[in-house]
DNA sequence: GCGTTCACG
DNA sequence: ACGTACGTGAACGCC
């Protein structure tokens, strides 16, 4: 007889973060959250089918306080109290369990760890076989020759084992002796205290010397300095720690562990209840279950098929050294398994192939030679499905293949339907649509443990997500033209995915030989500064280190703290300015810290990125920003110096292959000009059409001048970004160093003057609260769901990306408008030019020397026509043999 | 792994 | 009474 025990509580906390997407959770017609009753639900369902028991039942705390808050009443302090989202679905998991006819228990006064405690002692002395499944370490105490703990890993389906054996070599003690060792280290997640000073080493060791607590303080004396002061001070501490984490297993129940006997659900019920949350996937599962039950399922057959040919089926099924005709035609899904995070130059593991008729997975290397298989990759005409086309083509690339016919790609359709969807993972991707398959990290794990386990692991693996890419793609397809988002999708994302392929390929050339002769001077320069400041502040410490330069100049220099962060003092460049005429170690410290950072990120960490080619090659990653924009990775080619002089140089190492020149061109003001629009401001879209300076003339507008100096000017300037970052007067303060209530004023005179953007605002904000979500030119959404937050700060940063998204996502979308754009017209013109790098609001191109004329209007033409707005967009175009010459 | 700082648009 | 400007990525210190 074998008896399961499942802590509710804990799973239902497991099952709520590792599912909980901010931008949109899982919720059922009605609204109400479901995600972690969906991660709960399936959990049990793998235990169901997986294990092998005769009784079951999970238990849960009682809502209200229990003894041990009587104890302490800080118990649990630390503990945030649930979020709502998680709150509703507890009333929804008891009743998923009373609809699936599994028995459940809270007792008032007692949390699920007593009721567990209880029932393992009762069934133990029965004769029972003991699991218990848990989230949560205080429960391996319970462990014993007769049962075990199984703890939840990270990502959920899956569970570590404890038993006598894994808890003896892990921490070398015996499980009753857990209780003592939280009663020293203590416990923050529950706010058991501990001692003071003691954690999990220190812990081990006392309780491999001395055995228990109370040995511990028997032998007190023969503990030496300040540890033993610590223990004599937290004696309390320490028994009442011990106490709390004790289970009590004597708690009064109303039930026999014989009682506990799992029967069979009632299909009926089960299905009735996943309908109301809208559980569609699991009806399925339920309708198959009965049929099957039915009807035996056909073994006979595999069975003989496997005896004749003496070999496991599975493994010549799967994995092919040719791919099948069959697979070689339109609407196939081919999916590239390469589980390294960077595809340049690194070597995919193969490829998994599915369609209707077949599913194979193929390795790399004979695919590449399959030329029947390669033919076909490279053509257009056979339509093909994948997930993330960008990582594939580029892949291909390196081997010299052209990836063409790409139609689909399920990773860019979920982040067009909501950005927050998008991952890299096929799974969690899949998740979104109900559908459970193995993550990467459970095949491969992750860090340190990465590996790469045999064929047949993968291959199945791939396989698994190459058949859900396929399965979905309707229903992706079907939701984005429901949403109107199949235009953005099929002719801007994917094309935009296309040439960012070509982008990243190809590469910038970086000058190795620039950037050793800045490191060595830089060396120089830090090791001065260093010097400096070393000997101003009287000892030597390590600058780098915010809390040794906290402690240098608010406690040994005396100098006033402006700013606290939540470890302690903040040296922010901002704050250090505020004392720059208190001390004269202000300036150097300024200085160190500009330099090193060039230094650290731009000198000595792009060196190492240069591949044998002389080249860098980012990665872009489309799918990442909330707004539409790109960011770029491995390295950031989107945030090199430019501001300040110093950095600036950086770009002399950022140069164009012989014979060529770097072309760069950028939109002037391009998120102005959009705000203009969709706000329809007549006075600032007068000003854009007359072609001034945007500042200025609001400058005058707002000053009532038209003799605007170069304060007003700037002051202009904050308020223009600030509108576009959805204003507050506190930022507004802060950006301008002026007093709060003149920063309201001043946006109060900016919205008297221009109330087409306080209506526009209003309305934008408005309009994401009923809908969800707020959008940008070409329908772009993004969900917002703080907006009906009751937390203040949470709702009023809501509202400020609820400002800024449609603005700062059109801009980004008129960038991918004209992205598609300039190559058309570079094909046409059947140019040698490449687009080499995108940086938001301009395009870095490497041209022949004899194209740039012709590439230069080509570029502005197509930037500044790549959408019509009712104000001009304008482009500025410079050429130069480096990119710090382009200016 | 998280927090702080700082680079860009 | 609350306590932020929007969107990113990388290096470093610290635990």
């Amino acid at each position: 007889m074998k008896l399961i025990l499942i802590d509710g509580n804990a799973l239902l906390f497991r099952a709520f973060y590792a599912t909980a997407y901010s931008g949109a959770m899982m919720k059922n017609r009605d609204g109400v959250h479901t995600n972690a009753l969906f991660g709960f639900v399936n959990m049990m369902q793998k235990i169901i089918q997986d294990h092998e028991y005769t009784h079951l039942l999970v238990a849960f705390d009682a809502a209200k306080k229990n003894f041990r808050h009587d104890k302490y009443t800080d118990y649990k302090g630390t503990r945030k109290s649930a979020p709502e989202e998680l709150v509703e679905q507890f009333v929804l998991v008891r009743e998923y369990l009373q609809a699936a006819n599994i028995h459940m228990s809270e007792v008032e006064g007692y949390e699920a760890d007593d009721i567990i405690g209880t029932l393992t002692k009762q069934a133990e002395q029965e004769g029972f076989q003991v699991e218990i499944i848990t989230g949560d370490r205080d429960l391996l105490q319970l462990v014993s020759a007769q049962t075990v703990v199984r703890l939840t890993k990270k990502g959920l389906s899956e569970l570590d084992t404890y038993s006598v054996g894994t808890i003896a070599e892990q921490y070398q003690l015996v499980p009753q002796q857990i209780i003592d060792l939280k009663g020293l280290m203590g416990d923050s997640s529950d706010n058991i205290p501990g001692v003071p000073g003691v954690g999990e080493k220190t812990a081990l060791k006392f309780l491999h010397k001395y055995g228990s607590v109370e040995a511990l303080y028997d032998h007190l004396d023969e503990i030496k300095g300040k540890m033993k002061e610590k223990l004599e001070l937290n004696k309390d501490l320490a028994y009442l720690s011990k106490e709390l984490a004790t289970i009590h297993t004597a708690v009064p129940l109303t039930y026999k562990v014989s009682n506990l006997i799992h029967n069979d659900y009632d299909a009926q019920t089960l299905i009735e209840f996943y309908q109301r949350v809208d559980f569609h996937s699991f009806i399925r599962k339920i309708e198959l279950e009965q049929a099957s039950r039915q009807a035996p399922a056909p073994t006979q057959q595999f069975a003989i098929d496997e005896l004749l040919s003496g070999v496991d089926q599975t493994v010549v099924e799967v994995v092919v050294t040719h791919v099948p005709k069959v697979l070689l035609a339109s609407n196939t899904t081919i999916y590239l398994e390469m589980p390294a995070l960077n595809y340049h130059q690194g070597e995919p593991l193969g490829f998994a192939i599915v369609n209707e008729k077949k599913q194979v997975f193929i390795s790399w290397s004979d695919a590449l030679a399959d030329t029947s298989f390669c033919q076909w990759l490279c053509d257009e005409s056979q339509s093909k499905q994948t997930f993330d086309a960008k990582k594939l083509i580029v892949a291909c690339k390196w081997q010299g293949i052209d990836v063409a016919g790409i139609t689909y790609d399920m990773l860019l359709a979920a982040y067009v339907l909501n950005p927050s969807y998008a991952n890299d993972e096929v799974g969690a991707v899949a998740a979104v649509y109900h559908e459970t398959i193995a993550y990467d990290e459970h095949v491969y794990g992750k860090g340190a443990k990465f590996t790469i386990p045999e064929q047949i692991i993968y291959a199945q693996h791939a396989i698994e997500k190459a058949q859900v890419i396929h399965k979905l793609t309707q229903q992706f397809i079907d939701d984005l033209h429901v949403n109107e988002q199949y235009d953005l999708f099929s002719t801007l994302e994917l094309p935009v995915a296309r040439i960012l392929a070509q982008m990243e390929y190809t590469g910038i050339q970086v000058n190795q030989a620039t950037l050793s002769e800045m490191e060595v001077e830089m060396n120089q320069r830090i090791a001065v500064l260093e010097t400096t400041i070393h000997t101003l502040a009287g000892e030597t410490f390590n600058i780098a280190s915010p809390k040794q330069l906290g402690v240098i100049l608010f406690e040994k220099l005396g100098l006033p703290p402006v700013k606290k962060t939540k470890t302690g003092y903040s040296t922010a460049a901002d704050v250090l300015d505020k004392l720059h005429g208190e001390h004269a170690i202000i300036e150097s410290i300024l200085m160190y810290r500009q330099l090193t950072k060039l230094q650290s990120t731009y000198i000595k960490g792009l060196a190492p990125m240069i591949l044998p080619d002389g080249r860098i090659h980012t990665i872009y990653k489309q799918t990442l920003a909330q707004t539409g924009r790109l960011s770029s990775v491995e390295p950031n080619l989107q945030n090199i110096p430019i501001r300040l002089d110093e950095g600036r140089l950086i770009r002399k190492a950022f140069v164009a292959q012989e014979g060529c020149q770097l072309l760069a061109a950028d939109y002037s003001q391009i998120e102005l000009r959009v705000l203009a629009h969709v706000a329809n401001v007549p006075t600032l879209v007068e000003a854009f059409q007359n072609g001034e300076d945007i500042h200025t003339a609001t400058a005058q507008q707002v000053f009532h001048t038209t003799e605007v100096t170069s304060d007003m000017r700037r002051k202009a300037k904050a308020v223009n970004f600030g509108i576009i970052y959805g204003i507050s007067d506190f930022g507004l303060a802060n950006q301008l160093k002026i007093p709060r209530y003149e920063a309201k004023e001043f946006i109060e005179k900016y919205f008297t003057i221009f109330p087409g953007i306080k209506a526009y605002m209003k309305d934008t904000v408005s309009f994401g609260k009923t809908h969800g979500y707020v959008q940008t030119l070409l329908n772009r959404k993004r969900y917002v769901p703080e907006l009906n937050s009751r937390n203040f700060n949470e709702r009023s940063a809501g509202e400020r990306a609820a400002m800024n998204a449609p603005i700062q996502g059109s801009a980004a979308d008129i960038m991918k408008l004209a992205m598609v754009a300039v190559d058309q017209a570079m094909k046409a013109q059947n140019v040698q030019a490449k687009i080499l790098l995108q940086v938001h609001d301009e395009l870095i191109f490497e041209v022949p020397n004899e194209e740039v004329a012709v590439m230069t209007s080509l570029v502005k033409t197509a930037m500044e026509k790549a959408i019509e707005l009712v104000v001009p967009l304008k482009v500025d175009a410079d050429t130069g043999i480096n990119w710090y010459e382009t200016k």
